[in-house]
DNA sequence: AATAAAGCCTACTATATTACTCGGAATACT
DNA sequence: AGTATTCCGAGTAATATAGTAGGCTTTATT
């Protein structure tokens, strides 16, 4: 069980763009060199992006991207569900999918529960974190010693 | 992020061996009918299970399966893990990974505390449910009328 | 002893997904 | 005009997924 580079790359950039909100146009070169990430492929991800409403776009020379909303506003959970679709494990646990319709042990299948469990105390904590938490975060780390860490 | 089948399948197998516990050896093929899974395929999961000591075999002729400890002793999590390998939704957050150790910025990367919040989460999850929590839910929601079903 | 039912093991395969690369068009700043 | 950028669609190598298939071994039953 892991998560693809999508939704990993897409967190980070948009934690770069939420590091630099404020600063105007941030150019995919600049995110893509800081984050070590292909340009190339960042481009295809912040897209996804974009198309969601997460990010702003500015064509041209000393272009770039902005966030369109404060990093208060945004959290990882919205991140991941743009990029890797919505958190369910199995399929029968969508919404209008063939499998949610399809298995008529739907409701009463304890195995589909514990998948729900799962997929609802992973929502609770991408929910909880916001791209302006993780900017503190990293702030409050440059600034005091290793050992008084807070951990959010 | 999807679970796949390995870990699907297994989960279920392992629960159908637990709703059997104490009957004797269970066959691949009574297992695969009930939980509507490729018998071939199937083999080749409960052999992972095998080969981690979490269920026996009992070859020849009515021959099958047992589970190898009792169901309150296996946890969802540790069916999870043997199908799906370690929970670590990142490669840098496994232990002895050229990522983990290629990494400079571990130990400071604040999104890589994110995935690991998330992994911290889902163990949580799965590694509280037993085999024998799932059996004795099942048994409950055979006895109690709809209104008063309790999720666990 | 023969048969049948079961597990065991290895190899093969079609399909989908992942993680990109590439080329070119459109746009806007200098 | 020239350059830096976003935008868009196509293509692709590598890997993982979800099986299928077949032959071998073991053992209970007849």
């Amino acid at each position: 069980m892991k998560i693809s580079t999508k939704g990993r790359y897409g967190v980070a950039a948009m934690y770069d763009l939420a590091m630099n909100y404020g600063q105007g146009a941030i150019s995919l070169k600049s995110i893509a060199q800081r984050q070590k990430i292909s340009e190339n492929y960042l481009e295809q991800l912040v897209s996804t992006l974009r198309k969601a409403g997460y990010v702003k776009s500015i064509r041209g020379s000393q272009g770039g991207y902005t966030l369109s909303k404060d990093p208060a506003q945004i959290s990882v959970g919205d991140i991941i569900r743009v990029m890797e679709g919505p958190i369910a494990l199995v399929d029968c646990l969508l919404e209008h999918s063939a499998d949610h319709d399809g298995c008529e042990r739907a409701g009463i299948c304890v195995t589909r529960d514990v998948w729900a469990k799962v997929c609802d105390s992973i929502s609770l904590v991408v929910d909880s974190i916001s791209l302006a938490d993780l900017c503190r975060e990293e702030k409050l780390r440059g600034e005091v010693s290793d050992n008084e860490k807070s951990l959010f």
